[in-house]
DNA sequence: CTGAAAGCGCTTACAG
DNA sequence: CTGAAAGCGCTTACAG
């Protein structure tokens, strides 16, 4: 027996199995056994020698050691998502459909805050210290972009008026908003409302902007203190509500347009606690259409936003990128609609 | 101008700056830049090499690269969490806590599915090839842990029945589901249904048998036919319910037990569609007190289970261990408390 | 097809 | 207090 192979009575830690081992087993060299162990071998290794280093790595266990392998090539084999809130069921739903893009050869890194806004430029350099493969960035907002100046293949979601110099995946929010205004209008109101989030992030001036223009249009006012802004969060969202309502309900406001489901839902949960009707009394929309806008009471009137394939259609571009491809379309746009439910129709 | 100063016109990605680079700039060793960056200099470094390397460090942009550092130490400065699924809003708030005790000093590195099962054990041993200075392991079930069998500093959070040899954090959903039998026992129930997670996790096992001992003292009956189990999922609850509401109410069942609020969601939407009263029909209850468990209709009863700061113990006790520590008292176990509303009460 | 060797960027005994 | 040097585990020209 090896002396190294004696077995130590209170660390039974086995010893990490390097590519040098696997080498020696094999009676190749390590530059073999790489080659190999990263499927290189084609037409590279002789098939006898492939054969004996398969072995070897089934037999010893061998698994690449992920940090000498990024050290040697310069880059490792972590994608880096940067998004502004995880416990946000859109964000959840973002993510799922990178994961499955990614599949297992890329790990996503998540770097993420709870407060709802984006992490800081600083912090998410440090996490370029990983030597990311790629980096995706969700609704970022302009200046966090010129901060974080990140090398290398980067791709944008949600991410509207970003020109088209960067590669982006955005969402039709736009569209989105016109079928609210539409809607809100050809059901009766005159007055309305608006809840925005107030992390800068460039979609929400987006989904803000086109409503205000299409309301105006319509012939809908939209009265200046009718107009605020929250954190996404359904607490917060029902504080601003509480506070904002005896104003707007003076002003004649009769429906209140969210940027999120979440501010939604402050405003249903406040609602009901002040005994408002809705929608009675207020009509009450959305965007995302998350899952518990179908089970809250009532139903939520909300833009559907696709989260799930926005993320897998973000990851297969970055995916291109660090092939070295080409991109060919770009920005890309996936499309909305309106999920019209109780929140906005007398039953 | 130095030859590699030269601007190159295609490629404006800045050199990467090197602690060799630091070291001539301050005219010292690496070993003594390492030193300075590393907050290591005190008693080991004069104060004016430190200063002249901190000149350096902060004149060229200097960041230690964790690949190198992580190579040259064995281990990284990552922290890897595995959980079951993001997309649950109560993970999101573990996760909230595990990044509020972690802090800046280390990255967390997300192992998670979508489909609400853990990860597999391959998959996670991936991630350690990353070398993480520790393991965060949510809702486990004991294969998962016997197939992982990784060193190092490892936490389980919510994982009950797994002996005091390795640390974990639990949540008291034992006591959570006696209130649940005392409450539904006291409001006239006396023959229940319990809709599981079948996900084998060993927290939902304590909250089912808990629940089964505590009704069958309180002298309720859980026919065997009203006992299933389905994944965390709105969507597969209510078409699990859908299916089994005919035979339940055959045989009088008036409430059920969910072992997740998700579940109990399913119910909720399926309820509405079906036209089953809730609770004059059937009263609902649900384990984690998510916050839409305020603003469903009705509001949910439900087992509150502090998932922040289940996170944030966790990661407390992971950094104790990292820093080589002993942990004092194991396992930890978290209060839960039962929150009643309209779901098993009439207004 | 194959292996010796250099190099990725850092940390840590070690000798001075 | 300081620096030369070895070493972490791997990959990749390069010479053969």
């Amino acid at each position: 027996m090896h002396p190294s192979e004696k077995p130590r009575a209170s660390a039974p830690i086995r010893r990490r199995v390097t590519a040098a081992m696997v080498a020696e087993r094999a009676g190749v060299s390590t530059a073999t056994v790489s080659l190999v162990a990263n499927g290189k071998a084609s037409g590279r290794v002789s098939a006898s020698n492939e054969i004996l280093v398969r072995e070897a790595i089934r037999e010893l266990g061998y698994v690449v050691d992920s940090i000498g392998s990024s050290l040697a090539r310069g880059v490792s084999n972590t994608v880096i998502m940067v998004a502004p809130d995880i416990s946000n069921p859109f964000f959840a739903m973002v993510i799922a459909g990178v994961r499955a893009a990614l599949g297992s050869e890329y790990q996503l890194l998540l770097s993420v805050t709870d407060a709802g806004q984006l992490p800081s430029a600083e912090n998410t350099r440090r996490l370029l210290g990983l030597r990311p493969a790629g980096l995706l960035v969700d609704a970022p907002d302009p200046t966090f972009l010129q901060e974080l100046s990140a090398p290398g293949p980067m791709v944008l979601l949600d991410a509207p008026g970003f020109g088209s110099d960067v590669p982006a995946v955005n969402l039709d929010v736009a569209q989105g908003a016109l079928a609210i205004a539409a809607h809100l209008s050809a059901t009766g109101h005159t007055t309305v409302a608006y809840l925005d989030g107030d992390t800068g992030t460039t979609t929400f001036d987006v989904r803000r902007e086109a409503f205000l223009t299409a309301a105006e249009e319509l012939g809908m006012s939209v009265p200046p203190e009718a107009q605020i802004a929250t954190t996404i969060n359904v607490g917060l969202a029902a504080n601003a509500f509480a506070t904002a309502w005896p104003s707007w309900k003076k002003a004649g406001v009769t429906a209140v347009v969210c940027a999120t489901d979440t501010h939604a839902y402050g405003i249903l949960q406040e609602a009901r606690a002040a005994g408002i009707l809705i929608p009675g009394e207020l009509a009450v929309t959305g965007f995302d259409d998350l899952p518990y806008s179908t089970t809250s009471s009532p139903g939520l009137t909300s833009v559907h936003l696709p989260g799930e394939l926005l993320g897998r259609r973000a990851a297969e571009q970055l995916l291109s990128l660090i092939a070295g491809e080409e991109l060919e379309q770009q920005p890309i746009t996936l499309e909305s609609s309106l999920m019209v439910r109780g929140s906005t129709l007398e039953p």
